[in-house]
DNA sequence: TCAACCCTTACGGGAAACCGTAAGATGCTA
DNA sequence: TAGCATCTTACGGTTTCCCGTAAGGGTTGA
């Protein structure tokens, strides 16, 4: 079993149910912070004394109480980790249940396990940690059930400035302009156009108020 | 201190570390149930069996999993509570952070305590029973801030109707046609608009895609 | 080099949404 | 009941959006 534990999560209740949890699994030698970059400084810490730890249970959310910050979330958090130690396993503990944000931490961040804090979280995260330790990846039963794809659409980056501006309110018209501020490559109303045609007919939409509000669904937005 | 408390919580991490707050304030005699049906059937059962429970600490969301419940939340457990044993002594526990919810709790139901789920909850959750055994309300700190109301606005059923309707993808012109159906009182197309120029106004908002995006981001969609 | 192709852009007609004004309906008060 | 206020609805002109067509611009391959 693991040996050396870094928990990062800053609800008080949620840190202590996770202490006890690992001490069931035997581990002794765990270490809990409320903030993200007390994490990140255990970590460096850890590495450089040659005892690095060997995995890291983090949230996703840390609320801002006006001790200024350097990383403000758990997936800062994870990318700030692996650059120092890359080859530590990470697992999420979080309220998240939008699969398309669960899913991008596993194939963009990496992870090695998503639990979100529901009915059985505790027992869930004892399973996690036991998966991960024999490499093997672990999410959840309850979290994100992404069979729903329907008839779901690949969002490109493209996709997703447009939808972006429409849902800061910039007019339809507008967008060519703030495409060319970025250097996005079609700029021209007509191909924004084309664009938004084609993701409301695979996704059998029909204003682009649903497209809105099926990204903010999915945790696009 | 208390002698017997009934924790009522769904995800199993919060029951833990609430099981061993109360632990730390000496209280043996602390059941804790998973679901809202299940705390009613204690509280019913101790009142007959002449050893009452002395307070009630509950969650206000519990998730659905498919068994069938006839109490679905926290609110509604408070009120089934109070008309089985009116003098119980009752504790929130959850993220709400609305202080419109917050403070229709302590006034409509009569609680006796608010503890958000943040940062030092269990410590707050301490103090909490402490006060209240105490016969003092409590309402924990961070939970305060009705101050960010600034330019909010107050969404009526109708407003949420209209929004809901075009996040579904209906045509704003055919918006009446819905609301006819459901005996919703202005139906008009114009009372449609003037009143989606308005919530523009009030947040300032230029497009309905920024509504829709506001009202999912806070809860509403 | 030319030609075929794909991507991007420009244009224009028609539909929908936006917004101001005013007429009608409802409700309250004197 | 008459008068006033408020809410609801109807109607138009303007803007924006939608969508089909076609012209420009770059790439690839014979």
């Amino acid at each position: 079993m693991f040996k050396k534990v870094l928990i990062a999560e800053d609800h008080e209740i949620a840190n202590i149910s996770v202490q006890k949890t690992l001490q069931d699994l035997g581990i002794r030698d765990a270490k809990y912070v409320y903030y993200c970059d007390h994490a990140v400084t255990w970590i460096k810490n850890a590495q450089r004394d040659g005892d690095p730890y060997d995995l890291l249970i983090t949230d996703l959310i840390f609320e801002d109480d006006h001790t200024p910050q350097q990383i403000s979330n758990g997936v800062q958090l994870v990318q700030a980790v692996k650059q120092i130690q890359p080859d530590i396993k990470t697992i999420v503990l979080s309220a998240e249940s939008r699969s398309g944000v669960v899913d991008d931490l596993f194939k963009t961040h990496a992870i090695d396990g998503y639990v979100r804090k529901a009915r059985r979280d505790a027992q869930y995260l004892s399973e996690a940690v036991k998966s991960v330790y024999a490499n093997k990846t672990y999410k959840s039963p309850d979290s994100a059930d992404s069979s729903r794809v329907k008839n779901s659409h690949e969002f490109t980056t493209f996709d997703m400035h447009i939808i972006s501006l429409l849902a800061q309110g910039v007019q339809q018209k507008n967008i060519p302009y703030y495409l060319q501020q970025k250097n996005i490559k079609p700029s021209g109303l007509s191909s924004v156009e084309k664009r938004l045609n084609l993701m409301r007919e695979v996704l059998d939409f029909s204003k682009n108020e649903q497209l809105v509000a099926y990204c903010k669904d999915i945790g696009l937005l």
